[in-house]
DNA sequence: GTGAAAGCGCTAACAC
DNA sequence: GTGTTAGCGCTTTCAC
């Protein structure tokens, strides 16, 4: 940077302004940097710059798998939100483990990034604590709380499980099944489960039948789930699966059961993955904002981090139903 | 960590080397820095690391896209591989765009990570020169060159479209179809194809009836790209779908198409991805090595940056048909 | 709109 | 095994 003052013959102030704020440097001076820049093949050195800014121009992101398809959606429109802003984000995933998680924040922070991204609402205290710490924006995301660290955008996860089961109700359902994956750990697909069945109860309904499966959701589950609920009970007529990769197992088990899709059993998804629309019959299932959700951190990313707005609030997107033949 | 060397009674070298190489500190020094650091609750600044050593502690992954599960498995074995080595993977995908690739490299390098992890075996001669030019590790994947920039772990594509053609070849196919994805920009899905395609010519079959599509690999794609191949040689009896999404598309537009699988028409995928086995009938498929890749070059990576081994080298990790029902 | 001076918090080279 | 010294390449006051 040195080289290149000398040779646009400014001092290094005024080239390190017309990298980081060219309005503010004036228009011939600017030309002679660049100029200088193209010549000295220059290449700017951001960490020298964040060391001594004591913030990066990086946003920490943190999701729990980049293997489920959800939340690519999400980072994609993220990306696409930020790109030209000239902040570069930075993946981690958790495999939705809370320690894996606080690791991450930790070592994400000690970059100091602008800004912090993190997928749901329940973390570990330390974790909370660093991020608060930090004094950093924090956008949580995926879900709803009244209480965000700062910033969340989501939707309610039981009204996903209230949605399905008044459809399922209006179909004429009379017994509802439930297959969940990796509930112990995605405390998002528990309040899936809980909205649904507790919005059952309430209409009169038996407790739906349930089987967990212990692994992360995948078509291969999905088909030994739905084998595995028809045996343990036969008259169930409609399955809420909290996920379409289970819904779309569940679906060629059925076929493989000889059960006639939605006639004999209703199935419903959860995610509107791309496939839901070409499955045969075409999958009724509940679309997430994912796509929404990245835009909307963007934007409030990008007026947080001008300093046009001030942080906190819980934004809402919501859910839709999507209706096909599967229901 | 002037305030923890001073709380431990020794120099500012010293706590710098217990953090980087615990090692070669005295295990009593070592236990009296660790509780300076615990009780000042000393958080070490990994920019300023960065900048005295003019290397961080990051490895820099770039990949064409998130929502495409290949890259998954990679990733995650990857990650697994890196686990407890200090180092922080950063992910960056660029969308099958050269161009998107240069600025991701150039933007990345601009953190002077520890290595680069690129995709694929073709990039612009810009980011070539920046690569090269930075002197760090560069492992290029999933794919094999003679020529890689540093190191390259993958396999060969065409020969992907051999197999599937020998195999198509003993099941008895008579007329060949091909459904690709993204062809203008993914040049792998082309060398598949390719392979397929002149392994047929030179067994004396037609050229294969083949459909492009023009957005990335989709169910819904499939199934458009088989209803479009049909109408346009309804003697096809076999299909290599370039991606397994594309081949589940097929399959469920075969079922309404009235085509039994495999008797009237024989489909065969890509990727082995999880519904594969799921299906039905369940999917015969190429399955590349995507998690074996994550393994190798985690291994390659910290064996470079111990300085065990030298640069250089092209790993074929191969393919392996999964012979399902579908054909 | 521009410049001079003073660090940001760490690591590397070398000496002991 | 440990300490001293001299930066790494920028940004940030503050002054003009």
């Amino acid at each position: 940077m040195a080289d290149v003052a000398r040779l646009a013959g400014v001092s290094m102030t005024t080239v390190s302004r017309a990298l980081r704020k060219p309005d503010i440097v004036s228009p011939e001076v600017r030309s002679r940097i660049d100029a200088a820049i193209e010549r000295l093949s220059y290449r700017r050195n951001l960490v020298a710059g964040a060391l001594a800014s004591a913030r990066s121009l990086t946003i920490g992101v943190i999701i729990p798998s980049i293997i489920n398809s959800f939340f690519a959606a999400t980072i994609e429109a993220l990306e696409e939100g930020m790109a030209g802003s000239g902040y570069q984000l930075m993946l981690g995933n958790t495999g939705y483990s809370a320690e894996a998680e606080r690791q991450l924040v930790s070592s994400f922070l000690a970059w100091s990034p602008a800004a912090m991204v993190l997928t749901g609402r329940r973390h570990e205290g330390e974790t909370v604590r660093a991020l608060l710490t930090s004094r950093i924006p924090v956008l949580e995301m995926w879900e709803l709380s009244d209480h965000p660290i700062d910033m969340i955008v989501g939707f309610s996860h039981p009204s996903v499980g209230q949605l399905v089961f008044r459809h399922f109700a209006e179909r004429g359902a009379r017994r509802l099944g439930f297959i969940g994956a990796y509930m112990d750990r995605d405390y998002r697909t528990v309040d899936r489960h809980a909205g649904f069945a507790e919005a059952a109860l309430q209409a009169g309904y038996a407790p739906p039948t349930e089987v967990r499966l212990p692994e992360r959701a995948s078509a291969i589950g999905g088909a030994h789930g739905l084998a595995t609920l028809m045996a343990r009970d036969p008259k169930v007529d409609a399955v809420f699966c909290s996920n379409d990769m289970i819904a779309l197992g569940a679906l060629f088990e059925a076929g493989r059961l000889g059960l006639s899709v939605p006639k004999q059993l209703k199935i419903c998804g959860f995610g509107d993955l791309e496939f839901a629309a070409a499955s045969e019959p075409p999958l009724t299932t509940v679309r997430p904002p994912g796509r929404e959700i990245g835009v909307q951190i963007s934007k409030l990313l990008r007026a947080r981090l001008d300093g046009t707005i001030e942080g906190g609030g819980s934004f809402d997107l919501g859910v839709e139903l999507v209706l096909r033949a599967s229901t």
